[in-house]
RNA sequence: GGGGUGGUAGUUAAGUUGGUUAUAACGCCGGCUUGUCACGCCGGAGGCCGCGGGUUCAAGUCCCGUUCACCCCGCCA
């Protein structure tokens, strides 16, 4: 058999009149009478194939047989386009020259295609999953797994230069209840391992044994609803580093992404990247994630009419006395918006998980005026001005007022901000927005079963490595880090101190037992440390303008954590022992 | 577990207040075409309209159930 001596992407005029070989994929065959042309597709790039007549009389017999997706090898001469009388194609690499078949062989036949593959199908990605390896083939998702191969090279380089150590640490871990659901692995007499949901512990117990600095691209397993940016198993950029505050670590990841941004989209990130509180975010985007690119922020203007007691408008009296709040979202002139939508928005289902909120459209005319002009009318003049005031308000402007309780204005006004994003299309996909979240609270309330529970995990210290007597006003060291509204990864400085960390696991409620060896392990002299972890899956999904993680793996789950392909989970009847 | 949207040819979609033989594009098969590259032209095959009930003279279309997919909520320490 022939060997190949170039790839489809390597092809020049400086070849011209050269011998090659290649081997590949048919992508496209055209005949024109006696003329045809192919082209021929590997992972690098397309290369046109012509056959002459003059060279065999026999092309056409032969060429009948080819089909889409044949495995052929082509040996013939490398000549000009030009000269040989055609035209050159600018939109591929190879597109000067071509190559004039002399001889051709076929490696292996394909069946007809269950769908086409090229760049612009949106095939049901059921089908899509079933035959992965021929939607594999796709350039435009051949694409996104190189990213991710460029990316873990450059992950590796990173952290290589600045003295982390790449350590694996055990998939096969202990099974601890409590938290995300785990996948359990049979062992031997009834015991069982547990797939790792995060390498937590153990690069803890790596910073304990002195290593200072760790990373790890580690696979991490939860066994919980897949989405479209969560799976069964996915991917982390895992870190840690022993003596080092926030800022430290902060600054570690932000020259990472400034790197990768850089190598990977070209772009120059600046930073120190912006931060904003928790309370902050939820107070101006109703999200712990928000997407900088918004263009509808949000604004509690609740304060302001506290500081006016005699509102004669029932509807905002209503607020002070059933102890309400009043947000209000701005939407810009420019983007109008008809009284049909504002009751879409109103009608949608979603908001019927919540109750005893109000949701008003008002429209400010040329004279400043608020509309509908009852509303107008009883507010007095300054609460207007002063609110028109907060949010730079013109005319024909427009404002979403929420009534709500507390706990469901967060999740209704950035219901409808992001709707207003939506349909503006005001999220800029080629924008890349990184902000980091910062003073979490430590713990929230579980109200089902009457528990606190941690909101980052419980090795996170708390500010000052102290409870305060309110648990639930006690704020802890750990930072999220937010790309377009997505949570790309979050991280810590942890308790170091094993006393602190068993009070911890006692007022969570946490069986302090089966944590015995990590409080025996931070008893013996544990530097003070911290980490983050970084959704590369995610990473990959962004970067690559994805609408899924689902783009940037290259075998995934479907969204109810079937593998389609292998038909995996299966039923097994008779277990192996 | 709950909600939303969808399932029509190999693929992607259209299908009007229920009314002749269910359309189109791409793909597939056959023919023409010696410079195509989203080539072009002519012809052809291809359908349990997701599945099961119901209403009706008549259902792709209306109703009920069910199933599968995607999205969202719950969940993801």
């Amino acid at each position: 058999m022939l060997e190949r001596t170039h790839t489809c992407n390597d092809l020049s005029l400086i070849h011209l009149n050269n011998k090659v070989t290649l081997m590949g994929w048919v992508h496209t065959l055209k005949c024109l009478g006696g003329r045809w042309f192919l082209n021929l597709r590997d992972r690098y790039g397309l290369t046109q194939i012509v056959f002459k007549p003059e060279h065999s009389f026999e092309w056409t017999y032969i060429l009948k047989e080819i089909k889409l997706e044949y495995c052929i090898c082509i040996h013939g001469v490398v000549e000009s386009r030009v000269q040989n009388g055609g035209s050159c194609n600018a939109n591929i690499a190879t597109g000067q020259i071509e190559v004039n078949a002399l001889q051709m062989y076929i490696l292996n036949k394909s069946l007809n295609l269950p769908f086409q593959i090229n760049n612009k199908n949106t095939v049901n990605e059921d089908l899509r999953l079933e035959y992965r390896f021929l939607d594999l083939r796709n350039p435009c998702l051949q694409y996104k797994i190189l990213l991710r191969h460029k990316l873990l090279t450059l992950t590796r380089k990173y952290f290589n230069t600045h003295k982390f150590i790449e350590i694996e640490t055990p998939i096969l871990s202990k099974y601890t209840p409590g938290g995300a659901h785990n996948f359990l692995v049979p062992f031997k007499d009834n015991l069982f391992f547990s797939l790792s949901e995060s390498p937590q512990l153990y690069k803890q117990m790596l910073m304990i044994a002195g290593f200072d600095r760790y990373f790890q691209i580690a696979k991490c397993f939860r066994n919980e609803d897949a989405r479209g940016d969560r799976q069964l198993e996915f991917s982390q950029i895992d870190i840690e580093m022993s003596f080092s505050n926030e800022s430290q670590i902060k600054s570690i990841i932000e020259q990472f992404l400034r790197y990768i941004t850089k190598k990977l989209l070209n772009i120059n990130l600046v930073i120190p990247l912006q931060q904003l509180s928790y309370n902050n975010a939820l107070r101006k985007f109703g999200t712990d994630k928000p997407d900088l690119r918004s263009k509808f922020q949000h604004i509690d203007i609740t304060p302001i009419l506290e500081r006016h007691h005699n509102i004669k408008n029932l509807f905002l009296k209503n607020i002070i006395t059933n102890n309400l709040l009043l947000k209000a979202i701005h939407i810009p002139a420019k983007f109008s918006i008809s009284t049909k939508e504002v009751e879409k928005i109103k009608k949608d289902p979603y908001l019927s998980n919540f109750s005893n909120f109000k949701i008003l459209h008002v429209k400010i005319n040329n004279n400043m005026q608020w509309m509908p002009q009852s509303l107008s009318e009883n507010i007095q003049e300054n609460i207007l001005s002063k609110i028109n005031k907060l949010f730079n308000i013109r005319s024909n402007d427009s404002l979403f007022l929420i009534i709500s309780p507390l706990h469901c204005m967060q999740s209704i006004s950035f219901f409808i901000s992001s709707f207003l994003d939506k349909k503006f299309h005001t999220l800029n996909s080629s924008s890349f927005k990184f902000l980091w979240i910062t003073e979490f609270p430590l713990v929230e309330w579980n109200e089902s079963n009457h528990k606190f529970k941690s909101l980052h995990h419980p090795f996170t210290s708390p500010i000052n490595g102290k409870l305060l007597k309110n648990l639930q006003i006690t704020k802890s060291r750990a930072y999220d880090i937010v790309l377009n509204g997505i949570e790309l990864g979050g991280g810590s400085i942890r308790i170091h101190d094993s006393q602190l960390q068993s009070k911890i696991f006692k007022k969570l409620n946490l069986n302090k037992k089966q944590f015995s060896f990590f409080l025996n392990a931070l008893s013996f002299g544990a530097p003070p440390h911290g980490g983050l972890a970084l959704g590369l899956d995610r990473l990959c999904m962004l970067f690559s303008n994805s609408t899924s993680i689902r783009e940037t793996i290259a075998f995934p789950k479907n969204s109810n954590g079937f593998d389609i392909l292998t038909g995996a989970p299966t039923v097994i009847k008779n277990v192996q022992k």
